[in-house]
DNA sequence: TGATTTGCTCCCATAATGCGGGATTTCACT
DNA sequence: AGTGAAATCCCGCATTATGGGAGCAAATCA
C-alpha cells in the first residue's frame, strides 16, 4: 500500500458516526441505506445518490438489484419508491414477531371487555412502535395500521411505555430533536408523567389506549 | 495468480438458475436471500446457512448485520427471525405506493355502496397480493391483513386479476408447484373462468370481493 | 457434578467482488 | 428536430467479502 497512488477519491475514512461499529458487510449495509433514505417519499436517482453520498453507478447498481428483488419501485419521472415486497415481508413478521403472539389473547380480552380498540407496541428508539390491534366495536376503525412509528411523547402507548424509566430519561424522550424546546410546556408534561407513573397507566389528549407492558 | 494452489472451494462455477441475470451486488442479493429464507418460520444459523448453501461464516456476518438494522431478531434458542424493521418498512411501502393512493377514492365509494369489505390486490408472481382495504360495516372484519399473498386460483381475487389471460396462461396459474393435479376439477375451474372472463368478474365460494383492476 | 456435544462468534490471508470515473444511450420538453 | 438532463452500461483497480478454522459458551448426557 505505500506508493498507493491515491487518485481515488476513497472513503476519506470512512465512519466516524456514533456507535458505527458494523465491520463486515459494506455493500449489504449500503444497500439498506438505500432503502432507508426511501421511507420519507420516492426519489430519483441524482437526489439518492447525492443523500446518500454515493456515485451514481454505485446507488444505480444497489437500486437496480433491489428493485429486480421488488424491495424497490421505479417508475421512469417519479425516481424510486418502496416496493409491494416489503409489504409482503412486513406482514410476514408480524405474523412472526413473538410478543404479538402470545400478547393476542389479552388484547382480545382487553378490546371485548372494553369494547375500544386495543393497540399494542413497543419502545422502538424515539419512537412507539405499533404491533397489533384489535378494533372495537364501538366505533369505527382509527386510522391507525400496524408498523406506524410515533414520537413517544404525544401518544398514550407511548408515554405508558416509559413510565418506569427515569425522569432523566423522560426529558431525553420528550426533546424532538432538533425541535423548540418551550420548558414550561415540558414541565407540565413531566408532572403529568409522574401522575401517570403512579397510577400505572398513561392517557393522551386525542386519544387514549391501554395496552400491554412486556418486562 | 498462476500457481495458485486451488485448495479453495470457489464457487464452483456459480448460479446456472433460470433467469438468474442478477450481475452485481453480490452480497446485497445474499442478504436479501436471508431474509427471503426466513419468510417461512425463524431458523438457526445452521439450517439458514445449510438453506442458502452459504458458510455458517458468511451467514453469520449477513445475518448479524441485519440484525444491527433490526430487519432481523435473533433470539439464542430460537435463531434468526422477521425483525420490527421490516413492519416500519412494511407501513412506509402500503403509504407510498401508487395504486392504493388513487384507487382509494374507488375502494371507499364501493364500499360505502355495498356496506361489504372491499380489498385491492395485484398479481405478484404466482400470488395475488393484497395491497389495501376498506372494512365495510356489515359484518366484523375478515381476517385480512395488508400484504397477504394467496395462490390466484383460489380466491375471487386472483381469478379476476388473470381474466384477461389466455387459457394456456389460466392452467399454469392453476397448477400449483408441485401438487397434485385433479384434471375434472380442473376442467370445472376453467370452464368458470370462461364464465367469469365474459360477465367481467369473478367470484370465491367462501369470499368474494370486487376489485379494482388496472392496466 | 464432570465430560461431551452442539452451535455461535471471531480472526485472517486470499482473490473475487464491488467501486467510481466516465462514455453512451434514452427520454422528456421546447 | 434539437437540446439537455437523467439513467444505464463498461472497465481496470484495490477494497471488501469470503470461508476455513480456532475459540468460547451453553446445553445435554452420564
Amino acid at each position: 500500500m505505500g506508493r498507493s497512488s491515491s487518485i481515488k477519491t476513497v472513503q476519506v475514512d470512512g465512519e466516524e458516526e456514533a456507535g458505527a461499529k458494523a465491520s463486515g458487510s459494506q455493500t449489504l449495509l449500503r444497500g439498506l441505506d438505500v432503502i432507508d433514505a426511501l421511507i420519507e417519499g420516492s426519489l430519483p436517482l441524482a437526489e439518492l445518490s447525492e443523500k446518500l453520498d454515493l456515485t451514481r453507478s454505485t446507488t444505480h447498481r444497489l437500486a437496480s438489484a433491489l428493485v429486480e428483488r421488488r424491495l424497490l419501485s421505479f417508475r421512469p419521472r417519479e425516481g424510486y419508491s418502496l416496493g409491494p415486497k416489503l409489504l409482503e415481508l412486513g406482514h410476514a413478521a408480524s405474523q412472526q414477531m413473538h410478543l404479538p403472539r402470545v400478547a393476542r389473547p389479552w388484547l382480545e380480552q382487553l378490546s371485548a371487555q372494553t369494547d375500544d380498540t386495543v393497540h399494542l407496541g413497543v419502545l422502538d428508539g424515539r419512537h412507539a412502535l405499533y404491533l397489533d390491534k384489535v378494533a372495537g366495536r364501538r366505533r369505527i376503525n382509527i386510522g391507525s395500521r400496524l408498523g406506524e412509528r410515533h414520537p413517544i411523547a404525544s401518544t398514550g402507548l407511548g408515554k405508558a411505555l416509559i413510565l418506569d424509566k427515569t425522569e432523566p430519561d423522560w426529558i431525553d424522550f420528550y426533546a424532538e430533536p432538533g425541535a423548540t424546546y418551550d420548558s414550561s410546556a415540558r414541565a407540565v408534561w413531566l408532572e403529568r408523567m409522574h401522575g401517570y407513573a403512579q397510577k400505572g397507566y398513561a392517557f393522551d389528549l386525542e386519544e387514549n389506549e391501554d395496552q400491554i407492558r412486556c418486562v
